[in-house]
DNA sequence: TTTTCGTTGCACACCGCTGTGCAGCGTAGT
DNA sequence: ACTACGCTGCACAGCGGTGTGCAACGAAAA
């Protein structure tokens, strides 16, 4: 059975606050070393690699937990049998606070751990073409690019905007969906019905 | 007169070469050294060191280079009484290789060098933004996002799409630029229109 | 109580890059 | 011929980050 003795829970508590410190302070520097993550847990720097042998495992490890989710959420999604602009626009709203939290990983696709955080993001990376593809083989999106690259730049932007948020909080997911629909193909009005006119 | 000895002659070909290889060289890896430079200028590290005396003495010396491009061109689209979108399409037409050129200082922008490539990249975000205000202010943008923002993700989006023409042969500088329109908010047959059919 | 083990605090070696100093070489200018 | 000077090749110090080793502490587990 799966109880965990106090030791191990504990153990876990500081393994997840590593990642989630991780996630804030890499958020906000991509260059921040083991170190400042260390203390941004509370913990030393000796213990952070008790958990993680290298920054790369830690890095993997975040990358992983981010795929998980995103994949979740884009499943669940790409499944309905709705209309692709409207599955984007709900895939967008759902995974918008996941976006958000993760958006370090968008910096770090350049650069030294870039080739293992690719091929981790791999299969949100196909889910993601499929729905545009979807779209565009039913002419709800244009086609003026192909699925694959689209679907890079669209959710690039939407990142972008997400990434934006922290220093500058005017846009919101209102007005990153919206210019990822535009960037889609979708017409304006259409676009504007689909995420609500802001009532 | 500026007539120049054949000693100044040779040093300023030494000092352009470096800036030319720096940009290649940078823009296939914004992390790399000094010293990949040097090498790749055919030049010893030390003599890099004796025409910039800093590395961020050559990355502003490069985004100065940048800024005079863009900004030369983007004030002559905008002195024409053309529409703003008309204006748009043959802005980026125009700036397209340039940007292709320095797409390495977008990657630049964040870490270390960033604040002192946005300081100097000024002058470009604002011209950019009065550009798309008087679109937004014609009615020939949208206007989900403020100008400002919308400037920036939108020749963000055309440098992505430059920067990845690198890999990817495929985009080209028509798409991006149907791709920008589409996110400015211009409809799509007014895009295409715009930019030509293709024949 | 005794053992186990996560955590600590320090030590250290290693690495890559930056920036500097300096003697020497070859060539363009005088 | 002599000087000036850009380039070279090497050495060196410094910095910051990574990853490891190890003794010691303290609390949970046996």
């Amino acid at each position: 059975m799966p109880t965990e003795s106090s030791r191990a829970r504990s153990m876990n508590e500081t393994r997840d606050r590593i990642l989630d410190v991780a996630l804030d302070v890499l958020g906000e520097n991509p260059d921040a070393g083991m170190g400042d993550i260390a203390t941004a847990a509370g913990v030393v720097r000796r213990t952070v690699y008790g958990h993680f042998p290298s920054r790369l495992d830690l890095i993997r490890t975040l990358t992983e937990r981010a795929v998980t989710e995103v994949t979740g959420v884009l499943t669940e999604v790409n499944a309905t049998d709705t209309a692709a602009d409207a599955a984007w626009v709900e895939f967008i709203a759902r995974v918008w606070p996941v976006a958000h939290r993760y958006r370090v990983l968008l910096a770090l696709r350049r650069g030294e751990y870039g080739e293992a955080i690719h091929g981790l993001l791999g299969p949100v990376d196909e889910l993601l073409a499929d729905l545009v593809k979807r779209g565009q083989d039913s002419d709800v999106f244009a086609q003026h690019l192909p699925a694959g690259i689209l679907s890079q730049v669209a959710y690039g932007v939407v990142f972008a905007l997400a990434d934006s948020d922290r220093t500058n909080g005017t846009p919101g997911a209102r007005a990153a969906t919206i210019t990822s629909l535009l960037m889609l193909g979708v017409p304006e009005s259409r676009a504007i019905a689909l995420v609500g006119d802001g009532s």
